[in-house]
DNA sequence: TTTCTATTTCTATATTTCCGGAAATACCGT
DNA sequence: ACGGTATTTCCGGAAATATAGAAATAGAAA
């Protein structure tokens, strides 16, 4: 991952919405959840999620499958470890940056 | 950490100029680097870095010391650690956006 | 105090973001 | 095709951000 690239995704998670929805995303685990019932948990209005979604597909951290008439998102755990292991080497002075207990990649 | 520093501090860091500052902060080690030094190797307007130092400070990535005249910055391993460990605990699924070949805290 | 250098604040402008109502679109069941 | 639900696009206003020149401030040194 270039420096444009993970800067683009700290932006998207960077705003107090998109991170709660990102977090309940993760927490739906692999079957996600659709924008129906995000938007029910999180009580903004329906235009609002769609704008913010966008952004955060727009850089990969989600995926959109559609299921019939609704669309079910899901977290891109993926681009997450690579944005998570770029901050870690480009970032962090040898040790002084992990994140303590991390479980590791089995 | 809390959702909203979390989000604040992921926005301090995404800008792509914000960004270089702080990696050029990191590997400039301890004895961190000027105000001045750090214009000299990104090359934008003065008042723009003060702004985006500003930014960085605010949230708690960046500290600054003055010795003499000039202004030394330190990037703030403490802070880094803690967003990286909030990102992993509340934004990740059980290990699977663990970076790989994570250093461990001695 | 005067002067020099380093850095910030002031000021201004252009651009972007955030928000949500209204309208449009997509898909499904009948 | 029609009706209903789900979701997005369009639109625009308010607020925030990015950028930088000019002026102001802080500190050191003479």
């Amino acid at each position: 991952m270039n420096l444009d690239d993970a800067a683009a995704r700290l932006e998207a998670l960077g705003n107090p919405t998109r991170l709660r929805i990102y977090r309940i995303l993760v927490r739906a685990g692999a079957e996600g959840l659709s924008v129906g019932r995000l938007q029910a948990k999180i009580d903004i209005a329906a235009s609002t999620l769609s704008h913010h979604l966008k952004s955060l597909v727009v850089v990969g951290l989600v995926t959109q499958t559609r299921g019939g008439t609704t669309l079910v998102c899901h977290a891109n755990y993926d681009i997450m470890r690579d944005l998570l292991g770029y901050m870690v080497e480009e970032c962090c002075a040898e040790g002084s940056c992990a994140p303590i207990e991390l479980p590791k990649v089995a």
